[in-house]
DNA sequence: GATGAATTGGACAGCAATGTCCAAAGGGCG
DNA sequence: CGCCCTTTGGACATTGCTGTCCAATTCATC
């Protein structure tokens, strides 16, 4: 059925290999608990009392693993970067019958959590906005982004021109739709899909492209 | 020219009644330095010592004005409240000629600072994520903003299905954008103008109302 | 000149956070 | 057994914030 996210802490995780020695956490664990805190709490949330509580873990074992919070940080700003972008540069290059199927393999990205944290990408957002180094981080992935949708277009024949004011359009609503954080039952969503692709595309939707994004996104409901 | 955002400080301003006896700030200055911090520095950013210092006034004076941190805060929020939503009803309901008209009537709230802050939106938006009062305060004005563009489309011969969808695309699109905080010159944002009209509305784009839209856009260029 | 509204600066208590140091374990492993 | 890696908990210095109290001051106005 659903993937499961995968158990933020090392030693919940049965795949994992047991902590041999003394060992109780690994550095990935505090990153983990981090990334966790940096979602819910905002970057002022990551502290280290508040991970070591939630490790079980004393705080000053912290410093065992890390220099520093600071240290922490960067960690963190690492593995957001390595682990948010691709996914939605690979759907955007998926082969595509047409627009249609094009715009729903792109939209896969937003529904499922597990090819693009969504929470964790705004919570980097909110970050940056405190922080000039995030902030060139941030844009850079944005860039990316952007050109992977506009060439999307271009490649289903639609202008440099438009491509570039159609791929804008997309991948910004999709934004301010989690910047939003619009709560509504995935059926009310799928319900607009045929209203969103004509927008997106100019195009009456594919049918069977409809259908088949709406499977997917209704298969990813519980969530 | 252009019009300069009033100033922040009430002595600043020379169309204010100069403040009579040892009167050196208002409650209102306290307010308007206290909303530049929230927009800059996040909520968190919002300290008494902070505040004072701008205004040149010590900390303890803040206590004759406001109980408690947390009363400035609640009429921040008022503040923004009452300040933020009813442009954009206004700009909605405006007469149009035809859907380019109205679409660009609804533009002019996010080019336009005076009419639309939405630094101090998305400041709120981010407050919201921590706080559920101030949540459930914006998610109202989520729903009034986007009832009344759907309205909008209705009016100008949509279905209320494409209407709500477009509605969603217009307003979704146009908080992503200033979510991103992309910087870029007024004249590249102008030029992508007809393709926007074009995908929002999914007609072809009058050019009458592309020109005006063009030129009030540019004559808030410097800002 | 007296009154009172507005402000000052300093002191104090309380709290939460980071980071440092260290002595005392505890368990795996050679 | 004894070494070493890891963890613990407590103490401590430091920083920065809120909120309270208060005595002193200043200026407009009655």
């Amino acid at each position: 059925m659903t993937r499961r996210a995968a158990p933020v802490l090392h030693r919940d995780n049965p795949d994992k290999e047991p902590l041999s020695g003394h060992v109780k956490v690994t550095p990935e664990d505090w990153l983990n608990v981090a990334r966790d805190l940096l979602v819910s709490e905002g970057v002022a949330g990551v502290k280290v009392l508040a991970i070591g509580e939630r490790l079980g873990v004393s705080r000053s074992s912290f410093y065992w693993y890390f220099k520093s919070r600071k240290h922490l940080l960067e960690a963190l700003l690492d593995d957001w970067e390595s682990r948010n972008t691709a996914p939605i540069l690979d759907h955007c290059e998926l082969p595509a019958a047409n627009i249609s199927w094009a715009v729903c393999n792109f939209f896969r990205c937003f529904v499922d959590p597990d090819l693009f944290d969504a929470s964790l990408d705004f919570a980097v957002r909110e970050w940056s906005r405190r922080d000039g180094k995030v902030r060139n981080r941030i844009d850079a992935a944005d860039a990316q982004r952007l050109a992977a949708v506009t060439a999307m277009f271009e490649r289903h024949g639609y202008s440099a021109y438009e491509a570039e004011a159609r791929a804008r359009i997309l991948y910004f609503m999709q934004c301010g739709y989690h910047a939003l954080e619009v709560r509504e039952p995935m059926q009310a969503r799928t319900a607009r899909l045929e209203g969103y692709l004509l927008g997106f595309t100019g195009v009456e939707p594919d049918p069977e492209a409809v259908a088949a994004a709406r499977a997917f996104a209704e298969q990813k409901m519980d969530r």
